[in-house]
DNA sequence: TTTTAAAATGCAACTCAGTTGCAATATATT
DNA sequence: AATATATTGCAACTGAGTTGCATTTTAAAA
């Protein structure tokens, strides 16, 4: 079940991702807004906005939990979430708009994929 | 650095991957070994019998690090690791022998893919 | 074979992400 | 304004992974 109502933290978290057009680590979320509300809330408006397809996670480096606002992703079966390109060295993540398609994966049903390259970025290297 | 002393728990680990031709999550190499070992030592052991080339790691459901033999992947640099399927029911993991190749990345150096395919396998579904 | 120095282990205590139960509060509807 | 219920905050917990340090094991030298 999604969100059913407009809170202040609701609000907050959306406008955040609407603002920002980039991906963002729960972890980073949490401390950004401890004066605002508490990690738990954070982590339960979070699991709203996926069932509303408002945003998809992924793992990134060391199994965090990432979120970014679903752009031209199907939101509804999550199918066909794009590939993510972490830095190892400043850990800033970025969405990669790319069109790519499975390996054959024998006859098993695939239902989601996560696929993070870790690499450097141009910033850092 | 790598392992220096065959230690009875080195080769009890060795063995392990030896014999079992699958990837085994960490969790449960320290539960299955729990009165042989302790699970500091199953860490630091994994951590060496990657540096060696001997086994390669990737992250799982839920981001929980997983471990198996290294086959045909170039271990010196990791740097092809293969793709990995996990049922999202029993949470078998399989090794996918697919040689794929990456969607072009603005310029960046990949230097590392986690790339994990979770769905349904023959078994459970 | 004994000695010795370095490497590896066990243990306990810790860190840190994420979760749970429950009482208090906010929301939206009547 | 009253009410039902969804949401929040809090504190305590879970579970994976790490760290420091004292003890033990290894392998090489004497």
């Amino acid at each position: 079940m999604g969100i059913t109502r407009q809170t202040k933290q609701v609000k907050t978290l959306i406008a955040i991702f609407d603002n920002e057009n980039r991906a963002i680590s729960v972890v980073d979320l949490v401390k950004s807004l401890e004066s605002e509300m508490n990690k738990t809330t954070v982590y339960r408006i979070l699991d709203k906005l996926m069932d509303d397809g408002i945003v998809h996670s992924f793992m990134g480096k060391g199994g965090l939990k990432w979120y970014a606002k679903c752009q031209d992703c199907s939101c509804d079966t999550h199918n066909d979430v794009h590939p993510h390109f972490q830095c190892k060295t400043c850990g800033e993540v970025e969405c990669l708009p790319v069109k790519f398609t499975l390996p054959p994966v024998n006859g098993y049903k695939v239902e989601s994929i996560n696929l993070l390259m870790i690499g450097e970025c141009n910033n850092c290297s």
